[in-house]
DNA sequence: ATGAAAGCGCTAACAG
DNA sequence: CTGTTAGCGCTTTCAT
């Protein structure tokens, strides 16, 4: 079934029908009626690969990821899929190493070699302004998922995260509880959204009077390792924290074996909680108090924005805000540690 | 960068370099090095789509998965992206339900669309024999990855991962330990994998002279709270177990969960070993011992295994043989008069 | 063992 | 508005 038999059959040139498949406007009515009624009869469906070599580009997106996170990539996929089979387009998957120099010439080459039709770029490559800028100026179209309070004004179209509000959220539950030593576990510097995370927390404290304390917020990157070795300096201070806030599941996750691993028992001795809602926040135990985050919904999002920029359709920026989620991770501090901070 | 500029630099027709970049085998081995050479001067990329519109197949393949595990997908995926970019062929992701009815014209609508060139099985899909033999049937070429303790003989061409043997050997460890009362968490039972680690259990416990006990040998799902719930059940027990094998590393963290949940102090009071060397493993406290399954490894070989078939080279099966890992989680059965001590 | 010619199904660039 | 003519980059078929 060829755009010729199309053709044939209404009566109309192939390029007509081309015209028709490809909604150009420049078609008579009448004309377009006789060759929507000659595709449906012989259920005519075009070919991509035909499309792809013979035409500007593929039909086809690539999603770029650089995230140790596998339920996080699952879930982005999940997401780019959906968005992808509904509107008839193809999907690549492309992880690579966002901190690689030549990482715009890499993703160029990608791009032109499969002659992709745009890419959805997640964090944190989305967060790389050099390689953004780089991809504009090779005029390759593309869409970028960041964390941001509120709507960048670069022009470049996105999906905005609020972690900085979602974080506030996690800290003024552990405030409401009545923790007023919290410390923070930082998640890696190249993910913006370990800054806004961190402002969250601290625009918390200070709106609840609680001064910050500098040995309280430790530095580290986005794994188990770093989230265990973060928590044990801080189990080690004079005078440790009643509740532990992980820039993210994993992070909180390893807090949560070091706590166990000193024999603290969570939540009644610490407090922890993690942000993202992976599985890893309901298969610890105690299960993990943490922020939803549907990469699924936010990439599915930002692949339709993506679709809808390449055909030439105006885009506007769209707002994504993670939500609590309250488990068992958290809890009012021990009476004795509300004393030793009165007395 | 096209066909003609390698043949052009290699002092041949497009033709033959067509030959050399698809492993044809009637091209002089002096030719071919020449051909080999000037591709990777000039960094050449045959064009998948200009590829799949002029021949039979569309030179890239499906990876079919249907698995709750997103470490397991995401190890599945690398593994076949290393083969795909190392072999020129494109790929694409296909998640689906093992379970549905049409699934294998789903699949093979799947493939005429795209006009894919085969696909490679991953269980429990590559474990369903009626929707083998409807693939077979549409001439669709595919390998599958199955468990099994031996290569089968139905021509039909895998990568066997012997679950037997290295279930064989969690228990051994742990009945070399000490533990003589060992529970069982089972997996799920649409995975063939499910009944081979039971067997392996069993083995073991048989040929150390142990009594199998129905008591310890519990039903379940890959998944967490089947692990918590199935621990939960051992622990009450009149006689409880001394160590838990779970099926996989979740259905372990699970277990590891219901202990801390009831006070059990792992390993000391129970050890628990989980299966397949997934991050949750190293992501608890303390860490699991388990058996390493290269899922990268073992879906890369498959998927050359595909090509090679797709591009009618003889296959062999291959299989791979997980391996044990000891860590933290299991240890010695706490002697009685100790335990009284305690207790 | 290698090459020449003929498309694959579609769209870009021009006609009219 | 619609049609014609050229390819896109590769594989097929058939020569040699």
């Amino acid at each position: 079934m060829t755009l010729d038999d199309v053709a044939a059959q209404a009566g109309v040139s192939a390029k007509t029908v081309s015209r028709v498949v490809n909604g150009e406007r420049s078609v008579r009515p009448d004309t377009r009626q006789r060759v929507l009624r000659a595709i449906e009869q012989l259920d005519y469906r075009p070919n991509l690969l035909a499309r792809g070599l013979s035409g500007s580009h593929a039909y086809t997106i690539g999603l770029v990821y650089d995230n140790p996170n596998a339920y996080y990539i699952i879930a982005m996929q999940q997401g780019a899929l959906t968005a992808c089979d509904a509107l008839n387009f193809g999907l690549q998957m492309r992880p690579c190493d966002s901190t690689v120099p030549g990482l715009a010439e890499d993703l160029r080459d990608f791009v032109h070699r499969s002659r992709l039709s745009g890419l959805v770029l997640t964090t944190p490559v989305s967060e790389r302004q050099a390689t953004l800028r780089k991809l504009a100026a090779y005029r390759i179209p593309f869409v970028r998922i960041v964390s941001a309070a509120k709507s960048p004004h670069d022009g470049i179209p996105c999906v905005y995260v609020d972690d900085r509000d979602a974080a506030y959220a996690i800290t003024a539950h552990l405030l409401q509880l009545g923790h007023v030593r919290i410390g923070f576990l930082r998640g890696g510097k190249q993910h913006h959204a370990s800054a806004e995370r961190l402002q969250g927390y601290q625009d918390a404290l200070r709106h609840y009077g609680v001064t910050l304390r500098k040995e309280l917020m430790i530095e580290g990157d986005y794994v188990f390792d770093d989230g265990f070795r973060g928590a044990r300096r801080l189990f080690e201070l004079a005078e440790p924290p009643t509740a532990i806030f992980g820039c993210n599941d994993e992070i909180a996750a390893g807090a949560l074996a070091a706590a166990q691993s000193t024999g603290l028992h969570v939540p009644y001795d610490v407090s922890i909680a993690g942000f993202e809602d992976s599985p890893f926040s309901r298969h610890s135990w105690p299960p993990l108090t943490t922020a939803r985050q549907r990469a699924d919904v936010i990439v599915e999002r930002a692949t339709r924005m993506l679709i809808a920029r390449i055909r030439g359709e105006h885009v506007d920026n769209e707002s994504f805000n993670p939500e609590l989620v309250v488990r068992g991770s958290t809890a009012p501090p021990r009476p004795k540690s509300r004393r030793r901070k009165r007395g």
